[in-house]
DNA sequence: GTTGTCCATCGAAGAACGTCGATACGGGGA
DNA sequence: TCCCCGTATCGACGTTCTTCGATGGACAAC
């Protein structure tokens, strides 16, 4: 007890462990007024924990720094100072994060930005507030 | 080779991965162009990997839409369905992100957001475009 | 003073992560 | 055709993270 004494919890915290999504009661929701629900909020962490690591950082600023905004790996490794299997192995994560894609072109692999993905991740970010 | 026949790599990809900070070149630096440095990525993957986990996701949206923006410990285990040192451990991770502050009223402690944290960050991501 | 409540810290167990060397695949050039 | 070069994948190792139960400290009520 005492936890449902400061605001209508057995409203939203009783189910809000297991709910799936869909509800939206009134109209226009407030942003994220009753909360992410586990679903968005796992969704988010993902993307999160891509840019949880300094070297992918790095990598993601690297590639868009880069003449034309893309980089092959063998561009990559010496800026980092990791080893290459390192590096594409960050790059793929941030590839399945949706944050880079890969442009086979002959021999070499070439990452480049995807273009809404940070401001979209930036505008999740003001809209928890 | 066939590294830096694409942009002007030698003038800061071979340090890169040593030189601490400094510099500033030119005026007005254009936002990330040069690429994020070592410490600055360092710095932004620490609060991203506070948020790289869907409890700390939940448990800052849960704070942010609570009456006043704040929210006890107790009334924080049982939206999220984990024990109560384990949120305390999360809590403690989004307070030394600089996202959540804490403050003690009686015996209970009063997590909030802090102000401008989530704006800020935003606006980093924005940045790195 | 004693008891009960709220919370942080401690220690441990299991899972996940970052990194490397070795290896395999695939495209270009000789 | 054969070899070289750029990348991805594999297996392994050490570190970090997430989670829990147990414990201890601080405050309020009786």
């Amino acid at each position: 007890m005492a936890s449902t004494l400061t605001t209508a919890d057995p409203d939203t915290a009783v189910p809000a462990t297991t709910v799936p999504a869909a509800a939206a009661p009134v109209c226009c929701a407030p942003l994220v007024r009753e909360a992410t629900d586990e679903a968005s909020a796992r969704d988010l962490a993902r993307t999160f924990k891509a840019l949880g690591d300094a070297t992918r950082v790095r990598l993601l600023s690297i590639v868009a720094a880069h003449d034309g905004g893309e980089a092959c790996v063998c561009d990559l490794t010496e800026p980092v100072g990791l080893s290459q299997p390192t590096v594409s192995h960050h790059l793929k994560i941030l590839v399945d994060a949706g944050l880079l894609t890969r442009e086979q072109r002959g021999r070499w692999a070439y990452y480049s930005l995807v273009p809404g993905a940070l401001d979209r991740l930036g505008r999740a970010l003001t809209d928890v507030r």
